[in-house]
RNA sequence: GGCGGCGUAGCUCAGUUGGUUAGAGCACACGGCUCAUAAUCGUGGGGUCGCCGGUUCGAGUCCGGCCGCCGCUACCA
């Protein structure tokens, strides 16, 4: 059976969970969903990512210990994941002790290789910054190009990665995996970035102790980024479970923004070169939600809570909008217009109405009871040809035109039903024949929605009559056509999409 | 500065290796329909494919130059 491990970043846990994050986990989701769909056996994991000085500092501030205050803090993107409708298959937290074993198990193993030594770092310090500057990158006298306060000469003995050591094997590795991350302008960006040359990277630090201890030297713990990234062996078992590693790895399908490609692209695959395993399968980088033409970050005051959306929206309008109007891999626009609209036009009338205007002719031709398909319908072969589409689309990791075909199908069957009119004729064989087709393809529909909508996905095929349901069904053999049995009882009920004002 | 990308309808974008009349969705206009959530279906307007030049029987596509926007150039979904 194939194996989809698909993973998120782990997010600080600082930050208030917000739709940037939000953007990141609902494609994981989507796409984890979709594999689940394809019978394929799938591991999705997210996390949290709480070690490092500011948290520390924070947790100081609070009269906590970090893991106290962490303990408070990571529970804040779990439910936001569970409003979201996120089903992850694990949460790592870099403060559990299986990830401390993987870290040490997995550096010293580096370390044993002979990629890691001592050296005495110094350089231009911005405290507030914590991070070092080099002599360019400071404004006129040497201010900290953010802070525009003083950096100061900092000297302190640290343990570095041989980086240097890896630009021609991660020169080979890109050109032997041209997939290996995409798209494939992110591909050149981060294999220019190693042709123009590597320096090595300090990755430890003795100023700080929340952390992960280094095992050869107890007065080091890792530097945060290095012991994030090795989450995604920890959580397959790295050091700890052969097996499990072994099953899982390196089919890897790592989420990531722009703004860590460098971390993903050349640190982690040279890291696991260091360490003797295959560097990740793929690496999927996406664009960024822009609010206003910004950056939705961190730091700024812009951010949209998702909890806040889908109280207002509901969560698979939220979620649809996110994985039909951007691109994975394009930057994308997040507007109020853009949801409402999209939510009006696909969920509202093209679905949403379709289902009513289905199940009333049902309801009055059929003593509400639904028939079976048509196997001579020409929506037959639309439907072929669409789910061929879906498949190709969400395969290749591109929802967004997995759900654009989807609509074209549906667009074809409001057309269809138009062209028969079987409101106007007598109850009978023709009728009953175009609502089958209709119906079946509403079964179909409900069978691709799973990924994006799942909760659609289960009404759509409740209100059709038809028991269990969709994401225990297998794609794309259950979305043959003739799979609607017939004799159910159709619900209009409610519209599924009430349409909005504004 | 160096490397890379982008510029196609009012908006968001698609356009394989050059090859009929440059497409889709949304928006807009007109018409049909009244089963349906003022939904839906059809038709239509709207393009010097950023600009100039070149190669070619033929260029949105290839080449050169120019203009504009953006990314990366060792913090952050």
């Amino acid at each position: 059976m194939p194996r989809f491990y698909v993973t998120t970043p782990i997010y600080y846990v600082k930050d208030a969970p917000h739709l940037g994050h939000a953007y990141t986990t609902v494609n994981a989701d989507a796409l984890a969903r979709w594999h689940r769909l394809a019978g394929d056996e799938v591991l999705f994991l997210t996390g949290t990512d709480e070690h490092g000085q500011k948290v520390a500092r924070a947790a100081e501030a609070q009269g906590l210990t970090p893991l106290e205050w962490t303990d408070q803090l990571a529970p804040r993107f779990q439910a936001a994941w569970a409003d979201l409708d996120i089903a992850y298959d694990d949460f790592i937290r870099t403060t559990e002790d299986r990830h401390t074993a993987s870290v040490q198990a997995f550096l010293s193993r580096i370390h044993d290789n002979g990629y890691i030594y001592k050296d005495r770092y110094q350089g231009l310090y911005c405290v507030p910054c914590e991070q070092y500057y080099a002599e360019d990158e400071l404004l006129a006298g040497g201010c900290c190009p953010v802070h525009r306060t003083p950096v100061e000469h900092l000297e302190e003995e640290n343990y570095f990665f041989r980086l240097s050591a890896f630009e021609d094997r991660l020169v080979e590795w890109f050109e032997a995996h041209p997939d290996a991350v995409v798209p494939e302008s992110k591909r050149n960006e981060a294999l220019s970035f190693v042709k123009g040359g590597l320096r090595d990277i300090s990755i430890t630090r003795t100023s700080i102790d929340w952390g992960v201890r280094v095992p050869w030297d107890d007065e080091h713990v890792f530097y945060v980024w290095y012991d994030a990234l090795v989450n995604y062996v920890t959580a397959i078992g790295y050091g700890r479970d052969d097996a499990r590693f072994a099953a899982w790895w390196p089919s890897v399908h790592h989420l990531i923004g722009k703004e860590i490609l460098r971390f993903h692209c050349v640190w982690w695959p040279a890291m696991c070169l260091a360490a003797g395993i295959d560097p990740p399968a793929r690496v999927q980088v996406h664009g960024w939600l822009l609010l206003g033409g910004e950056k939705m970050s961190n730091s700024s005051v812009n951010q949209i809570a998702p909890g806040d959306l889908t109280a207002e929206y509901g969560v698979d309008p939220v979620r649809y909008h996110l994985l039909r109007d951007i691109p994975l891999g394009s930057d994308g626009e997040f507007s109020a217009e853009g949801i409402v609209g999209r939510y009006n036009t696909d969920l509202a009338n093209t679905l949403g109405n379709l289902l009513a205007r289905v199940a009333t002719v049902v309801g009055s031709k059929c003593g509400g009871t639904g028939p079976a398909p048509d196997p001579a319908s020409r929506l037959a072969g639309v439907a072929g040809e669409v789910v061929a589409a879906a498949v190709a689309a969400w395969g290749a990791g591109q929802p967004h035109l997995g759900l654009e075909a989807t609509w074209r199908l549906l667009r074809e069957t409001n057309a269809e039903l138009e062209a028969a009119e079987p409101w106007k004729a007598e109850p009978g064989p023709a009728v009953e024949a175009v609502l089958g087709s209709a119906l079946e393809v509403l079964r179909i529909t409900a069978l691709l929605l799973v990924p994006a909508m799942p909760s659609t996905a289960r009404e759509l095929w409740r209100r059709i009559g038809l028991a269990g349901v969709p994401e225990d069904r297998r794609l794309p053999a259950d979305a043959d056509w003739g799979g609607y049995p017939g004799g159910g009882t159709v619900e209009k009920g409610a519209p599924l999409f009430p349409r909005r004002k504004g």
